[in-house]
DNA sequence: GTGCAATATACTTGATAGCGTATAATCTCA
DNA sequence: TGAGATTATACGCTATCAAGTATATTGCAC
């Protein structure tokens, strides 16, 4: 299963599924990694300035990994294809 | 090749990695996303303070997405290794 | 080794993340 | 519906990103 995001907002989806998923309350994932529960509510909702470095803290207490590819499926130019 | 992130300093690798596949200059690569060139040369360089918005202009400049999945299996050494 | 392109670093400035602390809003079930 | 749990938001504060502008450093051809 696949998730990718190219959006704070689809990033931060993501990230509250998978938190709830694993059983964790906001307040108990960021009492792991030193940050607040505000920081993983503001995280989760999308806010576009999040650091690089709360996320990966935000994947490690889940078990989770960033992974970079290519946008295979879904590019503008591609979605249009489909409909000429 | 699945290249994934669990670092600022990876994440940086990743990001130069590819930029240079794409035949992109720091410059001409910030210049399409209105972001200076030095500040694509700190988020290569891994500072861990980048912002997420800023990693994703990134990203998208370079036609590639991110996607969360599950931590694979590994030592941190053999993890290591695939970064030198 | 010179010269140019590419990348790294410096300084100031405005904006904002995340902190501590706290409260408000919302969700969830009995 | 109501109580408790969970999540969202507020305020003052400090730290720091990314901007503008500029310069220093490195890398690579020739």
């Amino acid at each position: 299963m696949h998730q990718f995001a190219r959006t704070p907002k689809q990033l931060g989806a993501i990230l509250r599924r998978e938190r709830r998923k694993a059983g964790n309350t906001q307040e108990e994932l960021g009492g792991r990694i030193k940050h607040r529960q505000a920081t993983i509510s503001k995280v989760e909702s999308g806010e576009p300035g999040t650091r690089v470095d709360t996320l990966l803290d935000i994947l490690a207490a889940l078990n989770l990994e960033l992974v970079i590819r290519p946008r295979t499926k879904g590019t503008p130019e591609e979605i249009e294809a489909l409909f000429r």
